[in-house]
DNA sequence: CCGATTGTATCACACTTTGATACTAAGTCA
DNA sequence: TGACTTAGTATCAAAGTGTGATACAATCGG
């Protein structure tokens, strides 16, 4: 259900954040899911629960988790926010996006094969009968 | 021309990684440009000159730029590699395009409200004229 | 009440980032 | 050639961050 690399350059904590908001944003943890305790997703990842407990405590600060002292930790978000996005939340996306097409570019993608790409990955959130 | 900020949570040379990258991109930065000396864009930044140094060595290491000891340092890198794209840059993008798009998500954008960004960012990069 | 379970707080260690300083190589000009 | 400037590089120290070991506190079930 998530996995984690000792290996990445990306840190721990981070990676769980990635992987739980990944799963959020594509509806398999919804609104009341329980999420798991975080000394078994430690175990689980073979990592030391601070570290998870780190990665929960981000996500309940970001509002998209509710943690409870002896109950556990919850999903509260759901998927679309009520509110919809922000202007922060805007530039933040947008400076994102634009690291990654750099990146892109510079490692030769052409727009043909960028564009395919892009689309599968809205697909996979905003589901949509497929195009081919 | 780059700017950095101390209060961002990414670290400064990683910051300047990312602000040549996009100009190289864009193709303000071209092959055989100079770049301005370490020493120069540092105190430029406000930065120390070690942190300037990195960016320069780690973009040197990508094979974007070329430094010589007493002469400085210029891109060899055309925006369209010769090689074109390797599987590891596809994952590495997938990856960056996939972090930005559930941020997106959760955040409440639509499919409807993200794609003209994502066409206002392929456009930037890729010309095409304008479809307003 | 007592124990089990869960999240939280505290502390220590290792690694990374950033900076101060010194060194080395290439160019310039007398 | 030799002195000087300009360029990137190497070395070391200080501060910050990530990760882990351990102990604490709150909730639930018997």
């Amino acid at each position: 259900m998530l996995t984690v690399s000792l290996a990445s350059p990306i840190a721990l904590h981070d990676q769980i954040v990635a992987g739980l908001r990944d799963l959020i944003a594509r509806g398999t943890l919804a609104e009341g899911d329980e999420l798991p305790p975080v000394r078994q997703l430690a175990a689980d990842l073979g990592i030391n629960l601070n570290t998870v407990a780190r990665a929960y405590r981000e996500l309940t600060d970001s509002g998209l988790l509710a943690s409870v002292r002896g109950r556990g930790t919850i999903v509260i978000a759901t998927v679309e926010r009520a509110l919809g996005p922000r202007a922060d939340d805007r530039k933040r996306i947008e400076a994102g996006l634009a690291a990654a097409f750099n990146d892109a570019k510079i490692a030769g993608f052409s727009r043909e094969s960028i564009e395919p790409i892009v689309q599968r990955q809205l697909d996979r959130l905003w589901k949509r009968s497929a195009t081919s």
